[in-house]
DNA sequence: TAACTTTGTAACTGCGCGTTACCATGTCTG
DNA sequence: CAGACATGGTAACGCGCAGTTACAAAGTTA
């Protein structure tokens, strides 16, 4: 419990305790109710003892002979990360990738809605998405204001990138996900998350020339 | 050069290669043609120094007292990750996350050129996204075998990206972009990324409740 | 020529990850 | 009930990558 507080978790934990989270929803969702940290590790792609000692980070939550209650590691996870409560969104963009963040699925699985959408193109402005119309640019600052979003999402044309981060970090969003190739600047205190669908590929490229039989995960 | 045929590269290298190369076409549009390590990790938020024994796994680029010439940066990191020549995709999926994966600008910059879209929807069929018209999905063995597709990017509802994820393999396909949120397994040989939006967002949720001393665990 | 800039590279450190090992604790079988 | 078996918790070790510092070599500029 004060562990978390005091003893400083390494960023890779973090970054893998959401993939345990989603496998563990998985097998929840088939009816599954507890699993061994081998049987884990084989899912995730991750070391059986890795997965222990990473839970070890927070607390004692497995049971010997037995294995993880799905359940109960299901909701521990999702306090850790903070998501054991609704989160409310921002999302930025109208077009085809913002349409898609919007109606992903994934995303209320988790307590994430979407409750402000905007867009700087007249002809999308009022048009339906879900059930959140598409508001006008202007209204970005008043609209955050009035509810409380701490999360941003950032899916519009390049060269508006930068402006749109700006204004969503100085209208008190303290995460923002940029779904633009350039890099952004954000202010002190705000968290940046960039993913660039190109970069990705590119990077598993270099695997494809290399032809390397060598299983790469 | 020779150097990446004998030398095993590490991995964060060749993850932070796509970054710089990012970063260096776009200062390329911008009419500048040199750059140095100090002023590229800026931009990439990249130690310099890291930079400059990155890019000495696979040869010596830079003049010293001047920088690098980011033209011929530029092309050596397209060929060191395979970017130097086009390269097809196939695209299953023509929903939302299809339709802006498709339009994507930073695609075509890179030499990616989606040349295939499969989708099952029967009033999908035949509709053009961008030049490209939609396919059934039966068509997907005959279509790729008749190209020379080795790339394929899956953004089918969760329940299909494993029969898909099967059919692009068993066509011949080496790298899959998976963009549902499951995991889908994949024959020796066949590089697999993943990229689930969720997964990056409770990533960065960790750190939002942290800061704002929500209790935890 | 002299001062300055920047790369290439070596050396050192810290640390996360993977692995091994072993005990504690639970279940299961006969 | 007793013993065999399965599994988590935890410690210890080694490896390799990242970050840093340092500095000589090579080029530029005045």
């Amino acid at each position: 419990m004060d562990r978390a507080m005091t003893e400083r978790i390494p960023e890779g934990v973090i970054e893998r305790l959401p993939a345990y989270l989603n496998i563990l929803i998985q097998l929840r969702g088939d009816g599954v109710t507890t699993v061994s940290s081998a049987r884990l590790g084989e899912l995730t792609a991750v070391n059986p003892a890795q997965i222990r000692r990473d839970l070890t980070h927070f607390g004692s939550f497995g049971k010997r002979g037995v294995g993880y209650d799905i359940a109960m590691l299901v909701e521990r996870i999702q306090r850790i990360l903070g998501a054991d409560h609704a989160h409310r969104l921002a999302l930025v963009g109208a077009g085809n990738l913002g349409s898609a963040i919007a109606g992903y699925e994934g995303l209320r699985q988790h307590g994430f809605t979407v409750t402000a959408i905007f867009d700087n193109d007249p002809t999308k402005i009022g048009v339906r998405i879900g059930e959140i119309a598409v508001q006008p640019l202007e209204e970005l600052e008043d609209t955050l204001r009035g509810q409380d979003i701490r999360i941003g999402i950032v899916a519009v044309p390049s060269e508006a990138a930068q402006g749109v981060t700006d204004r969503l970090a100085a209208a008190g969003v303290r995460v923002i996900l940029n779904y633009t190739p350039v890099i952004v600047r954000v202010p002190q205190g705000v968290t940046l998350h960039n993913t660039d669908p190109v970069q990705e590929l590119l990077h598993t490229l270099y695997y494809l020339s290399r032809r390397e039989g060598v299983a790469h995960v």
